[in-house]
RNA sequence: GCCUGAGUGGCGGAAUUGGUAGACGCACAGGACUUAAAAUCCUGCGAGCUUCAACACUCGUGCCGGUUCAAGUCCGGCCUUAGGCACCA
């Protein structure tokens, strides 16, 4: 419809002309301020995503402003970065004109929305004006040694030529174009974000961001809590330090681990006998990228250092070192002590080099009692090759099946004594022990001897070399119990359900460490404890005695990579000057420009674009006046974005970044929404970055964001992600040329949970569409009136609550379906009042404020919406005197009554005893008794 | 593997937080209006069973079990799925 078109574009004219969404600070009135990322202008133009959170956060701040705040609702260009940069150098045109053309296409789609978005803040962090103010907070940093200059391995993309931080390189691939991560030697600007690690955890308190954000961050930072403990060398004076969360399994490590890098390699390669060998390994892992070391390659490979052996400092024992590439430099201290029988890693690592495997923890079954009795035993599990059958006893109804067990006797050891059983109750005699299973704690009850035992039990898995067997001497009582039985794997699993010897099946056939609490083994002063926090206090507590070790807390999360070789970005503002080093460039130089000119290639030896333009590369150092040379990596793609929302409070300022009258008056961001995709990265830099101007005394609030929320992503019809590359992307556009932009708008808020994916569907849309149409032929009908209908009333009141609520709980599905349904009251009554009619444009006014704006005006019902007030409902009104409930019986519903709201329960009931449907399920039944809750639902019981 | 969520008709999804499961919309079917179509309006629409029809009845919120007068909702154990983290010691 053309004249949908007209419509749209008449108020968004009237808006634009009228500054209906532009805000001045206003103490008189309460803020809030509504913060909805800002997109990057790419070519491709508005997705109908973008249109999901920008309408469900303009309907809010829509309202927000009718209900009297002073709301800030602004919107900008985050335009630094590669694709722009893509476009200019194919075509040599300076990046900015790209950008400039991207920003009027978005800028124009979201207008045609209707958005009310306050663009007189509307800024590009291209602007030089802007990222003069990036670049003065980066030197912030830089004052404050929180920037500093290291060489070291970073993530290269080799396609993008140019360094990534670990965050852009997540998976090992590069997060802009997927290519494979290298690893390269270079100079890097960092930013020790790793600092505020703690304080980014502790942050989150103080935000209402939604859960999953906050567990996705929580995750990020990677805390883990544990202990850095020093084992000795054994052929020199020094000592080795790992970094372990199981101290408490100290007692259990059998060997260690460096990782290939370890600087102890080289300090020690004279010690080091097949130094060759190792250092081939070190090559081969060094060539590896981080995506084959970490994702792909869980088989584990390694070196033994041949002529070096560590001390366990416990118990001073001997222990082998390997070199693997399971181990990373970066993380803890790049050497780890292994306790193959309590980690998965270190046992596979175990398995594969014949290492000693130590239990210290012990599985626990049955429940522990008073009074125990304490005895060692064995459960021995023999395996027939020859027919593939397990060796049972079958005790019948007198304890089932099981495998043979028996007590150790005094003197011997578990391998005799599973050997003498066997014999004594089977005959076999010709075995062949395979292995041994990990120890288990078994507590039981036994009928026969009034006992409760507590018993260590070993098992054995023996392999039956030949049928020989001697006689078998066993009284004629015990004959007539049990009788020996082979069976195969299918029963065992079946029959064997005796807790032990269940448990020694599983432990002889399960590959894997055992990683769960259990009984303290082996482990001398530890012994019997059955707490991991206990015996992991209990250990460091004994190390810091000693002084070989402590508590130490570790995090994943490290310092932020802020340089790349890139042309499109804020360049450092930085000097180099040979005799004042790193000098910063003066604030009243301010900003540093990027040059004009037309070559923007990355260069392959790594250097950014930059660092060929000569005359912006040479000048002087501000310090000394001699010739200087200007830092040429640029800022990260990340770094504008880090603390736009500041700028929007006091856009034009070019004296302060933002004033201190902004920042106290609109204070925080209230409410800000954004993709998941940038809950971990975005998010912690912007939350860094603040963090470090609030202990600087630069800003009021240490958290920049009160509430965070996600929006789900919009799929494509059939539920798939809508790509280029599938021909299903929908471009709004189209939408808003073919049903208007109100229609796009209540579609995509109707479509289903805003915090879930939604599928695209024309269908849907086209439903919208005719609701719309029906509001519209709905004013027919109305006559001039005051006040709302009397047969409406009540129902306007509940809307009015109910869609009140459900905009500020993102639940605007069912704020649009209230709407809906009250629609369907008013169509179904002879007429409405003038007043009926206003009040429902006003409540649909945030989610369709064109048309509303328009019938609002075309009816003459008052002034234009948007310079209104919010309607407010009565809480006497949301109560009705009739109402319908159920009556059930035995808890199924069998009638439905009216009852009155001065109804006693006596009353109630004898309605609901009167219903003739009840009356047939209770009768020649006793009632048990009724339950009646008031205005909701009367059950009967029956027997 | 660990941490979050989620699982309800043909479909998108509701359900006042333990109280009539399936609101609202879509699709579909039947009817009205029309020369006809579109648009619009009315009616029906979880499955089964029964009936000329209606009333009624049985089952039903991923699966198994439990708590309760009453469970989509709470508890225990699984399965599937989406997202986050991951040789992080």
């Amino acid at each position: 419809m053309d004249n949908t078109q007209k419509i749209e574009k008449k108020w968004q004219k009237y808006w634009k002309d009228h500054h209906s969404f532009e805000t001045v600070i206003d103490p008189s009135r309460e803020k809030y301020y509504y913060l909805v990322e800002f997109p990057y202008p790419s070519g491709a133009g508005l997705h109908v995503g973008h249109v999901r959170s920008y309408t469900a956060l303009d309907a809010m701040a829509r309202k927000k402003r009718l209900m009297g705040y002073n709301v800030l609702f602004p919107m900008g260009w985050d335009a630094f970065g590669a694709p722009a940069e893509q476009y200019a150098i194919k075509n040599h045109v300076h990046p900015s004109i790209a950008v400039k053309e991207n920003i009027e296409t978005f800028k124009g789609q979201i207008q045609k929305l209707g958005i009310s978005f306050d663009w007189s803040r509307e800024f590009s962090t291209t602007d030089p004006e802007y990222y003069k103010w990036t670049q003065w907070q980066f030197l912030q940093f830089f004052k404050k040694g929180m920037a500093y200059k290291a060489r070291k391995n970073i993530n290269w993309c080799p396609k993008c030529k140019t360094g990534l931080s670990n965050e852009d390189s997540s998976g090992g691939v590069c997060e802009r174009c997927g290519t494979q991560v290298e690893q390269r030697e270079k100079e890097q600007w960092m930013l020790r974000m790793s600092d505020y690690a703690e304080s980014l955890i502790d942050g989150l308190k103080d935000t209402d961001f939604q859960e999953r954000i906050k567990t996705a961050q929580i995750n990020w930072i990677g805390k883990s809590v544990g202990a850095e403990v020093d084992f000795g060398l054994k052929q020199v004076d020094e000592k080795l330090t790992v970094y372990t969360t199981r101290p408490d399994t100290l007692y259990g490590v059998t060997f260690m681990v460096i990782a290939p890098e370890h600087p102890y390699i080289d300090l020690y390669s004279g010690l080091i006998s097949n130094m060759n060998e190792v250092i081939d390994y070190r090559e081969k892992a060094n060539k590896k990228t981080e995506f084959e070391r970490t994702q792909l390659v869980k088989d584990k490979t390694g070196v033994k250092l041949e002529g070096l052996t560590a001390i366990n400092p416990v118990n001073g024992k001997e222990i082998p070192i390997y070199i693997s590439d399971y181990v990373m430099m970066g993380y803890g201290t790049g050497a780890i002590m292994a306790v193959p029988a309590h980690d998965q890693r270190d046992y596979d690592f175990a398995k594969k080099f014949g290492i000693d495997i130590i239990p210290v923890i012990e599985k626990m079954t049955g429940v522990p009692h008073e009074n125990e009795k304490y005895k060692e035993s064995i459960v021995a599990v023999i395996h027939n090759k020859k027919t593939d059958k397990y060796l049972t006893i079958n005790w019948h109804n007198q304890g089932g099946r099981i495998f043979i067990g028996g007590t150790i006797q005094e003197g011997e050891t578990p391998e005799a004594c599973a050997i003498r059983e066997i014999r004594e109750e089977t005959g076999y005699t010709d075995l062949k022990l395979i292995s041994t299973a990990f120890p288990i704690n078994h507590h039981y009850y036994a009928y026969n001897k009034n006992q409760y035992f507590e018993i260590d039990a070993t098992g054995f898995y023996f392999e039956l070399e030949s049928e020989k067997q001697v006689d078998v001497s066993l009284d004629e009582d015990e004959k007539n119990c049990f009788t020996v039985e082979w069976v195969d794997k299918k029963t065992v699993e079946k029959e064997i359900t005796e807790e032990l010897h269940r448990a020694v099946y599983e432990a002889i056939f399960d590959e894997s460490a055992f990683t769960v609490d259990g009984k303290m083994i082996h482990s001398e002063f530890l012994n019997g404890i059955t707490e991991k926090q206990v015996a992991i206090q209990k250990m460091i507590e004994y190390l810091e005695e000693q002084g070989i070790g402590h508590k130490k807390t570790n995090y994943k999360l490290q310092d932020w990579i802020f340089t790349r070789q890139r042309f499109w970005g804020e360049p450092i503002p930085l000097i180099y000057c040979e005799d004042c080093g790193w000098v910063p460039v003066p604030e009243e130089d301010l900003p540093v420009l990027l040059p004009n000119v037309a070559e923007y290639e990355p260069t392959d030896d790594g250097e950014s674009p930059l660092a060929r333009i000569d005359e912006f590369v040479n000048t002087t150092c501000p310090h000394c006046g001699k010739p200087a040379r200007r830092e040429t990596d640029t800022m990260p793609n990340w770094a504008g974005s880090s603390w736009y929302w500041l700028r929007y409070m006091d856009p034009h300022n070019n004296q302060e970044f933002v004033s201190q009258e902004a920042l106290k008056y609109w204070g925080k961001v209230d409410w800000y929404n954004g993709g998941m995709e940038h809950a971990t990265r975005h998010l912690l830099y912007a939350r860094f970055w603040n963090q470090f101007l609030y202990n600087e005394g630069l800003v009021p609030n240490s958290e920049p964001f009160k509430v965070r929320a996600a929006h789900g992503m919009i799929l494509g019809e059939g539920g798939v992600k809508m790509s280029k590359s599938l021909g299903n992307v929908i471009n709004p556009d189209d939408i808003v040329s073919t049903y208007g932009a109100d229609t796009l708008r209540t579609y995509e808020m109707f479509i289903g949970d805003y915090e879930k994916e939604a599928t695209w569907s024309e269908q849907g849309l086209v439903g919208c569409r005719r609701f719309l149409d029906k509001v519209i032929r709905l004013g027919e009908k109305i006559v001039k009136n005051v006040s709302y209908s009397t047969e409406l009333e009540k129902d306007i009141h509940r809307t009015i609550k109910k869609v009140t609520e459900d905009m500020d709980a993102l639940k605007f599905n069912t704020a649009v379906s209230a709407l809906m349904i009250l629609l369907n009251k008013m169509e179904k009554v002879e007429s409405i009042t003038t007043k009926d009619y206003r009040t429902y444009l006003m409540l649909l006014n945030p989610i369709a404020p064109h048309i509303t704006e328009e019938l609002n005006e075309m009816y003459e019902l008052g002034s234009p919406l948007c310079e209104s007030s919010w309607p407010t409902y009565e809480e006497s009104m949301l109560v009705d005197q009739e109402k319908e409930i159920a009556v059930q019986v035995n808890g199924k519903v069998r009638a439905t009554i009216s009852v009155h709201a001065d109804d006693d329960n006596q009353q109630i009931e004898e309605k609901a005893m009167a219903s003739e449907n009840v009356q047939r399920h209770i009768e020649g039944k006793e009632v048990v008794k009724v339950i009646v809750i008031k205005g909701k639902i009367v059950n009967i019981v029956v027997r």
